[in-house]
DNA sequence: TCAAGTTTTATAATCATTCTAAATGCAGAG
DNA sequence: CTCTGCATTTAGAATGATTATAAAACTTGA
């Protein structure tokens, strides 16, 4: 139920946002079961974990290799398709690691200059 | 004294890290001044914040463009030079907005597959 | 020596996330 | 059906980084 919310919305959520739609429509679920799905879901590679708010962990139910812009005021992600920035020539990893996957994210300030 | 820790070490430190590095030679120096000073740094531009730990800020003296290498295994930040990752093709940004800052995170699970 | 700021501080408050141990639910065997 | 063992969910406490607060300590330039 979590996972189809995510896909429904197709947007970026946090645990407490889908903490608060699970519970809006109709089920009980706690808060403990949202961390431990989502996190379930994540491992499994079924959403994506975006780390680009110093305060919380956003969902991604888009999996695709996509990057992000993230706005400094509002908190607020947003796609950035995989045509739209190129990010060419990985470095060697270090020795003992294998890629986890690749973030770009793109902080953006409010009020153009 | 806290900036002069940081580009002394020249690595990648959390608030704990410097709290303890910065009372440990001498000083008596409270986790809010911390917190403030590493805040004020990265606010005029001295220091970065960087964002890929979701448990903590790491701040790095190397405010040059350039990104980082994240072992979530041990939480620890390697630079990755600017001539080793090329990023092309910036989208047009959201209207109302400006450019704070261009961020790759290269995210290393442990033991090679 | 003072007044008026500015910094620093200790401590409490916040808040996302994780932990824990109990409660509930469930599936198959009898 | 009913029971037993296992998996899931839960409420609530615990954790830990960060921020807020309000009082104390410093500074500075009359």
């Amino acid at each position: 139920m979590i996972a189809r919310l995510l896909f429904a919305r197709a947007m970026h959520m946090s645990a407490e946002d889908i903490f608060r739609l699970v519970n809006a429509e109709n089920r009980r679920v706690s808060k403990a079961t949202v961390y431990n799905t989502l996190g379930l879901l994540a491992e499994k590679g079924v959403i994506r974990e975006v780390i680009a708010d110093p305060t919380r962990i956003f969902y991604d139910p888009n999996t695709a290799p996509h990057h992000h812009f993230y706005d400094l005021a509002t908190g607020e992600l947003t796609d950035i398709g995989p045509e739209q920035i190129r990010v060419s020539g990985l470095p060697p990893l270090p020795s003992g690691t294998s890629l986890a996957g690749v973030e770009v994210i793109v902080r953006l300030r409010s009020s153009a200059k």
